[in-house]
RNA sequence: GGAGAGGUGGCCGAGUAGGUCGAAGGCAGCCGCCUGCUAAGCGGUUGUGGGGGUAAAACUUCACCCAGGGUUCGAAUCCCUGCCUCUCCGCCA
């Protein structure tokens, strides 16, 4: 969420920002409702002094054992304007609160100006694509199905489409890669935590998940829950409406979580395989840091992010999105695509964002820096490290070898009991 | 699922015959004083958000005693609903 006296005094600055990110949003509409808004606040403000005033004096004048009644009369009327306005009051704040939840971040200068994902933009490649000596490379379906450590079919049985039961090897290849992760982020100062992942409204809301984006979300009817699309939800909203002290920060998390996700609108991607289901497991970092610091700790966090696709050997390219294929909350994203040699080409494994305060407004999270008076919100950032079911996609294409097995990268061996599937 | 108890400021804890309560008192914190150090002692001070105001302050005003409604000229105090916490019983991993 915006700032409402920001957008009243940079007008044109938001009306930019919507523009780069193809955002239709009626600002003008916005603007004069939230003026309304203002307007009818003082009026109300004006009558509620008089009522305290007068309010006194009846006391006063009672405990004298005095006459009060045209004070009396006079607040009748009083009271009876002040809740008409109040009702009034009440419907445009939630005009414009409703509004303003749906205006999405502004980009940060750096981030590229663009259409769509076409025009992000490469920052750095690591690793060098493997050269097979047998062509073509599997899909990692056909490699896990061989080695029956994925079943799709009892799966969507069990389930549906877009679910995978994963056995033996590959169900310990799932629990390796969640230890892996949780240890290298957890040796790098992340503190970790395992938070509930069905949520309340307020919840999503505070990240940003709604109202906007309903339709993504697996809901949960009577009593009201949602299931967490991302470990980001609960986690960034562990410190929702508190206020840190300057000390505490920063405050890095990291958590595995299962993740849900509807996919509704993505009917024809990604039909087969691993890459897109509704349920997934996933590692994920979140940062609490003062707002200076907030760019350089990006920057970290995607290198966190990196890291372990380095140590898992891994090739990989870092994209920054640009202005049209941002996410709503984001001021700026790195995505990590990792190669896989089955689709040839780069796939989306991770995603960092830099959230400055738009989600800490929303969420109403806070700092107090010693020695100065009032609070400002933190900037809160998030990343994936990494998405389990695309590393085990990667690993399944990157490491298969010509008789149909496949080798476990080095650093996971210790977690894996074995060498080598199949 | 059944039966009770409760939710007050950073913390503890007063405050229910409705008015002078943003809220006693204590602790913690901060600023002074004092004590050759430390402790004790003395005085003062310390919430959040919004509106107005200012160069910035000062200042002023509204709201906030779990949340949302209601009663009333006026509610932390009365009524209703919800949420959460705790105790006992049942059930259960």
């Amino acid at each position: 969420m915006l700032d409402a006296r920001f957008i009243k005094e940079n007008v044109d600055a938001v009306k930019e920002a919507l523009r780069k990110r193809n955002y239709e949003f009626p600002l003008a509409d916005y603007i004069a409702i939230e003026e309304k808004r203002i307007t009818v606040m003082r009026e109300v403000e004006e009558l509620r002094n008089r009522r305290n005033v007068v309010s006194e004096e009846i006391g006063k004048l009672k405990r004298q054992k005095a006459d009060a009644s045209p004070q009396l009369e006079e607040m009748k009327a009083v009271a009876e304007k002040i809740k008409s306005l109040d009702d009034r009051l009440r419907a445009v704040e939630e005009e414009t609160r409703a509004l303003i939840l749906t205006i999405p971040n502004i980009p940060h200068e750096s981030v590229p100006v663009g259409r769509d994902e076409n025009e992000n933009i490469e920052v750095r490649k690591w690793g060098v694509p493997r050269q097979f000596d047998f062509k073509p490379p599997l899909n990692h379906w056909d490699i896990a199905e061989a080695l029956d450590i994925i079943d799709f079919d009892r799966a969507s049985k069990i389930s549906g489409a877009r679910f995978a039961l994963m056995k033996g090897a590959g169900a310990r290849l799932e629990r390796a890669l969640m230890n892996f992760m949780l240890d290298t982020n957890t040796s790098k100062g992340y503190k970790e935590v395992f938070p509930p992942i069905i949520v309340n409204r307020e919840s999503m809301t505070g990240t940003g998940q709604l109202p906007k984006f309903e339709m993504e979300l697996f809901r949960i009817a009577d009593p009201e829950f949602y299931l967490i699309p991302t470990a980001e939800v609960p986690v960034t909203n562990i410190h929702r409406d508190e206020i840190l002290k300057e000390t505490e920060l920063p405050v890095y998390y990291t958590a595995y979580t299962p993740c849900f996700r509807r996919e509704a609108g993505s009917y024809g991607k990604d039909t087969r395989g691993l890459i897109r289901q509704h349920q997934f497991n996933k590692v994920e970092m979140v940062k609490f840091v003062k707002p200076e610091d907030s760019y350089a700790e990006l920057e970290k966090l995607t290198d966190n992010a990196e890291d372990l696709l380095r140590k898992l050997d891994l090739p990989y390219r870092v994209v920054a999105l640009c202005t049209g294929d941002l996410g709503f909350s984001s001021a700026k994203t790195y995505d990590l695509e990792v190669w896989l040699p089955g689709q040839d080409k780069y796939r989306e494994i991770s995603s960092c964002s830099n959230f400055e305060d738009f989600q800490a407004r929303r969420a109403n999270i806070r700092f107090k820096r010693e020695g100065k008076k009032g609070t400002e919100f933190v900037h809160t950032l998030n990343g994936s490290g990494l998405a389990i079911g695309r590393t085990v996609v990667a690993i399944l294409e990157n490491y298969q070898q010509k008789d149909g097995s496949v080798v476990i990268p080095e650093i996971l061996r210790p977690y894996m009991g074995m060498d080598r599937i199949g």
